[in-house]
DNA sequence: GTAATTTTTGCAAGCGTGTACACTTTTGGA
DNA sequence: TCCAAAAGTGTACACGCTTGCAAAAATTAC
């Protein structure tokens, strides 16, 4: 059994800059501190120095001290599609450039997002938690990670508060469907569609509901009938299959919303493959997030979408801000949306 | 200016705990630690304080003394596609049921796969680092993070030997192309297609050469001509390109190999919508990964594919062994591929 | 040139945890 | 009942780093 503590022997320490630099341990801490009072020339020998030695602070031993970790959870759900891909990707550069490091965690069966994946989260110490979880709420995120700056990514409903929940006040970007929503709806009433039909996502999406309500609430505002439900959860297949179905019994809708891009697309190919019918001739198709697919020339979807980059943007300003002032009055960003129209809309 | 030290305030520590449990601090620790010697009945007792204070050892803590982070670096490029996300994914999944969490780094503007980066992963003490990144040797990564366990995820080129790079041996997973091309050839063959052309990713990376050079020694084998080569990057849009190009001026070819499925669906709505060519009947399209999206029924895309999850246990089963054993001989675990036959041949 | 100021430096004390070591208690024969 | 072995416990130090404090050096003001 192998004596293993320490940093194993492999890495180099301050200690070990310091002495090959004829300097003392804490000058080493301060080269590499930017606001830390130390002679330039100093500094500048010591990170050659350290160069050298390919030494870097050790982030376990500087976390402890100052309370910081620099590590940024991101919390997402067992099963992801194409979109929480595409942002995870965006965040973690975002974040990168700013010193920080994403900690991907995922919800699964051995670790459901209760209390105990909670406080494995909880026990990496992270300066911030941005969960793109449905099911957990504010304040649970609160309880287990106090220390940590909880951030939501949010889909409001309609009529119910912003930034507030159980009494908690905390910090939040939101996404407004609405104007993108009542796009949509204005081409396909100017096209003489009459029939709505709306594949929902998962059950307890946030998302799915708000685009939801908002469809509906816009119909209601232009007289047009409520739209057709139809179950989904997000993915291809499903879309597929909800299609058949809906084709074969009900009455036939002119038009079809899918709560996301993917769900479009499980649409489109039903439509096209199965059911013969043309796109945009016979049924207009709808998507939601405008995913990079969604341009294909095999789909060439019409969708409703936000600037992905921009909410990235508006995260990280909230995390840099919060962590700037941890008594702050909550702080609120609010992203609109528009439709993008392509070939599966007139 | 708040002082803003230690875990700020928030967290339980396990000082705490043992206050509460009336134990020792150690006492704490110990319930923690499963192989270590400490009463039943004790250890109970602790949990469920610990549980009621939402205590859990902090990690930076534990890392420092025990000199294991538990943390994993996945390096991935800036830009990267579908199947990367897939596999980060699955990583992340079979990792974490191991108790380990996965730091997502990615090569970026900033921090190109340079030194600059390397001594930023170097910074977290990772205990191992999954690189994705082609144009990075295990000789660098060894020297910047020795403390680390080295996994390279690999296409070896035909001929140069498996494990050893420079001198250096490391763990490593092969992916053996092989198997799935032979018989996507054999296919095409039957066929009676002559002309193939291969669309390739982008030129310093590993896995399009591999799948290039093993195809060319397929075709020699079967007294084939040569692919022609169309320069490529991986991307849907420079392939859709490409595409067009291949067709305005050379020899027209009756099959197309694209280095991933992603570009093979280029190929294909470019064959479709711009060309006026029916795939299979007048070109046969073949991809590479077998990502979700080639079942979709636009696409239905043949394919060469290996099992994702087979490789992602063979990672984690390979770092577990490592960290396990540091001074074994080199791991390699090899993977072989097959073809996935769908609408676009035959 | 000296005194008052500012900048730089080193010491020492922690941050929250694991673990070797010595010590005390319990267990299991005989 | 007694003794040897095993199991449990507590003390003290270490891990690599940051930071308040006081002392030293460099800079400025007169």
């Amino acid at each position: 059994m192998v004596k293993r503590n320490g940093n194993g022997g492999g890495r180099a320490t301050a200690e070990m800059v310091a002495e090959r630099a004829n300097v003392s341990r804490v000058a080493v801490s301060r080269a590499f501190n930017p606001d830390a009072s130390i002679k330039p020339a100093k500094r500048e020998l010591i990170l050659q120095v350290a160069r050298e030695l390919n030494y870097s602070p050790d982030r376990a031993a500087r976390a402890l001290v100052s309370g910081r970790t620099h590590l940024i959870c991101i919390i997402v759900p067992d099963v992801y599609g194409h979109w929480e891909s595409q942002e995870v990707d965006a965040l973690t550069t975002a974040l990168q450039n700013e010193g920080f490091a994403t900690l991907l965690i995922k919800t699964s069966v051995n670790y459901q997002m209760d209390d105990r994946l909670l406080s494995y989260v909880g026990g990496f110490n992270p300066d911030s938690v941005i969960s793109f979880v449905e099911n957990v709420t504010p304040a649970t995120l609160i309880r287990y990670l106090d220390r940590a700056v909880p951030i939501y990514v949010d889909y409001p409903l309609p009529g119910s508060p912003a930034s507030a929940d159980a009494g908690l006040l905390y910090d939040r970007v939101n996404v407004l469907q609405r104007e993108g929503i009542e796009q949509a709806v204005a081409l396909l009433q100017g096209f003489g569609c009459t029939r709505l039909a709306f594949i929902s996502g998962r059950s307890n999406s946030r998302a799915s509901v708000a685009r939801e309500q908002t469809l509906r609430s816009v119909l209601v505002e232009r007289g047009m009938a409520a739209p057709i439900m139809v179950p989904g959860d997000y993915s291809y297949d499903t879309a597929f299959q909800a299609t058949l179905d809906l084709f074969r019994i009900g009455p036939q809708p002119d038009a079809i919303f899918a709560a996301n891009d993917v769900s479009a697309f499980g649409v489109l190919d039903a439509l096209k493959y199965e059911l013969n019918l043309r796109v945009p001739a016979d049924v207009k198709v709808v998507g939601f997030d405008d995913i990079e697919q969604a341009h294909w020339r095999s789909y060439n979807l019409t969708t409703v979408k936000f600037d992905l980059h921009v909410r990235v943007k508006a995260l990280v300003r909230l995390i840099l801000r919060r962590l700037a002032d941890r008594t702050a009055p909550p702080f609120e960003e609010t992203l609109t949306t528009r439709l993008v129209v392509r070939g599966t809309v007139g």
